[in-house]
RNA sequence: GGAGAGGUGGCCGAGCCGGUCGAAGGCAGCCGCCUGCUAAGCGGUUGUGGGGGUAACACUCCACCCAGGGUUCGAAUCCCUGCCUCUCCGCCA
């Protein structure tokens, strides 16, 4: 979310950013509405102060046991209309607030302008795709062929984009988590297990409701949402509440298992592990001191790559286009790895600067050291990586000729074998 | 699931038969004084958000005692709803 104020005073920055990622919002009504929200505003503080201070009067005048008569009568009035201006007030800010909460985040200077995809631009590469001596098999093929996923019986358990994992594809897939998660302690960030169903609140705080309600599992009673990313509950760890500067960086990791509607994606990666309703992640989330947000996007950028180059899969980094960005990020780049069985790079990986836009949604602030008053964090998140994606690529780039896996050495640790047959 | 207690400032903790309570007291922090040093002691000070105001301070107004409603001229204090914490009983592990 934005600033109301900063809104206000920036209208014309807004109309670009609004363009720049064409993305379509009317914004000539709120100004007025926010001039008459103010004006109202100030009409009822005058009001109240009225009303304070014959307020005290009156409990002076009772005190001495003497008649108040007048003055009560004098403020009944009064208090009618402040009620009447706060209702209307309410029903201003009810408006505003919408329109704030439905305005995306203003992209950096440094993103790429675009209208969609197709004007991402390639930022590097890392790591040549292999040459195979034979035609490599998609994921789904192989995990079949080996016995390791069973696409049929996740369908009969629950339904379509669901899987189920057996044997060493089980054991594959909780290997990369462990493998990620020590990893990413190794570079300081603090391991987390936190709640996997939250409130609305938190999916307010992180910028997924109101708008993309559509995308979310919901519990109706008691009211849960089903997370969609390890994000929202990581993030809101410290919703509310005022850190110390001499706290920041704070680096948060946590696997959690995450679930997605994937509503109007029909047709889309309806076969294998791409797109499925639940699937595991390791993710990565900050809290910084403004200033340094754009250095932490590019080095939490760095601890996704390393997790591809341990791995040795070849990946590129794509910096996302004004028309690609997602809602809450000022800056995203996206990692995609190469999949053979594909022949094509699919992301895996998400690295987001949101800046302050999610730290004043949910309210999280920090105090600088010897300075007054508070300041909004910025937060950061990206996935490091994407499990079930992670073991696509492990499956398709380490397939050889008789149809088995070797296991990459990185993993071998977590295995305890060196080939899946 | 049944019964009860409670949620107050950075922390602890009074107030809760409505009025001078942004809130006693203690702790912690900050600034002075004192002291050969440390400790103790003495005095002062310390929240957040939003308006107005300023070059920026100052200053000033409004709101905030879990959250949201209500009663009232006036609510931390009374009423309702929700959330959370704790205790006992029951149930399940």
């Amino acid at each position: 979310m934005l600033d109301a104020r900063f809104v206000r005073e920036n209208i014309e920055l807004i109309k670009k950013s609004l363009d720049d990622r064409h993305y379509p919002v009317e914004i000539g009504e709120f100004l007025q509405i926010e001039e008459k929200r103010l004006a109202f505003q100030r009409a009822s503080e005058e009001l109240r102060n009225k009303r304070n201070v014959v307020s005290e009067e009156i409990g002076r005048l009772k005190s001495r046991k003497q008649d108040a008569t007048p003055q009560i009568e004098a403020m009944q009035s009064v208090a009618d209309q402040i009620k009447a201006l706060d209702d209307q007030i309410k029903a201003l800010e009810e408006k505003t607030g919408a329109f704030l909460l439905n305005l995306p985040n203003i992209p950096h200077e440094s993103v790429p302008p675009g209208k969609d995809e197709s004007e991402n631009v390639e930022v590097r590469r890392w790591g040549e795709p292999r040459q195979f001596d034979f035609e490599p098999l998609n994921h789904w093929d192989i995990g079949e062929l080996l016995d390791i996923i069973d696409f049929d019986r996740g369908a009969k358990i629950a339904g379509a984009r669901f899987s189920l994992m057996k044997g060493m594809g089980a054991k594959l897939e909780r290997a990369l988590m462990n493998f990620m998660l020590d990893l990413n302690t190794s570079k300081g960030y603090k391991e987390v297990f936190p709640p996997i169903l939250v409130n609305r609140e938190s999916m307010t705080g992180t910028g997924q409701l109101p708008k993309f309600e559509q995308e979310l599992f919901r519990i109706a009673d008691p009211e849960f949402y089903l997370i969609p990313t390890a994000e929202v509950p990581v993030t809101n760890i410290h919703r509310n509440e005022i850190l110390n500067e001499q706290d920041l960086p704070l680096s948060y990791t946590a696997y959690t298992p995450c679930f997605r509607r994937e509503a109007g994606s029909y047709g889309k990666d309806v076969r294998g592990l791409i797109r499925q309703h639940q699937f595991n992640k390791v993710e990565m989330v900050k809290f910084v001191t403004p200033e340094t947000s754009f250095d932490e996007i590019e080095s939490l950028t760095g601890n996704a790559e390393e997790i591809l180059q341990r791995l040795e899969l070849p990946y590129r980094v794509i910096a996302l286009c004004t028309g690609d960005l997602g809602f809450s990020s000022a800056k995203t780049y996206d990692l995609e790895v190469w999949l053979p069985g594909q022949q094509r790079y699919r992301e895996i990986s998400s690295c987001s600067n949101f800046t302050d836009f999610q730290a004043r949604r949910a309210n999280i602030r920090f105090r600088r050291q010897g300075k007054k008053g508070t300041e909004f964090v910025h937060t950061l998140n990206g996935s490091g990586l994407a499990i079930g994606r992670t073991l696509v690529a492990v499956l398709e780039n380490y397939q050889q000729k008789n149809g088995s896996i070797l296991v990459p050495a990185a993993l071998r640790p977590y295995m305890d074998i060196e080939v899946i047959q």
